[in-house]
DNA sequence: AGTATATTTGCAACAAAGTTGCATTTATGA
DNA sequence: TCATAAATGCAACTTTGTTGCAAATATACT
């Protein structure tokens, strides 16, 4: 398992205070992390500029990725597959449960194949599903 | 081919100006549209405020569906298939042109089965594919 | 047509989310 | 230790979305 030094290093990004402890924030959380979770998870610490440009840096480098929402809060997640700069494998489902509210990725579950009608070129495919998660339906 | 009219009365919606020339807007648009292009093409007529109740109350009744984008600008559209209040069918995949931007529902295209893994239930899915679309890879 | 009533609208004021420019601070490599 | 490029924080702003309330309007009824 990377830590947050492992990642910033290996991203030839420098060692600061917002990045390590947003990267550290991700990597205790399962679930994936709106913009204001993380201010609060952070202990408001970093002014919400620095972090606005904290998640872009991260995502330019393909350390996380943004899921799409159907409430229009965009979620960050870590790439746990192997991303790099520009060229990014999420190729996992992102579920949503509307009990407790989480986003997560579900690494295992691949994306099936999608045949698109005749004349489209496929680029990226985003699959969000709604419902209720492992952890809340046992509950 | 329906018109605002139809679409308003047989959904039990009084005929007002905002409502009948937002659902004309949606009539004469093949893509999808934010918020801002509603204000837009209706010549910004109507009131913020106005704009979003009508969407609002158009999603409850099922007359438009939302799609989630990576941008985070939610885009409307019309249900084009069966909806009723508090039932619909959208089981079409979403596609964002990145090249013109236009997101399109592809209703030929049906969403295919995805398997959880044990212990999630699945209530809703959406499939956003992101590429460049028919009329942009023609040109 | 005229009118009562419930619904819808517009306004004002606000809250939240996101952006930009610039001065100050900090990380890194020499 | 120091120079320098990079990153941060601040202020000010724009955009997006929400709420309460008074005024306007659609519809059903005489």
């Amino acid at each position: 398992m990377k830590d947050a030094l492992d990642i910033l290093r290996s991203n030839h990004l420098s060692n600061t205070d917002s990045r390590r402890e947003i990267l550290q924030v991700f990597l205790r959380s399962r679930a994936a992390l709106a913009h204001h979770d993380i201010e609060k998870k952070t202990g408001e610490k970093f002014d919400r500029v620095t972090v606005y440009r904290t998640l872009q840096t991260f995502i330019d480098k393909g350390i996380v990725h943004t899921i799409p929402t159907s409430d229009n809060a965009v979620q960050y997640a870590l790439c746990r597959e192997d991303c790099s700069e520009g060229h990014h494998h999420d190729n996992h489902i992102h579920f949503v449960c509307d009990s407790c509210g989480n986003t997560t990725c579900l690494d295992e579950t691949a994306i099936p194949q999608i045949k698109l009608p005749q004349g489209y070129r496929q680029e990226k495919v985003n699959v969000i599903v709604n419902g209720v998660c492992k952890t809340c339906k046992s509950n």
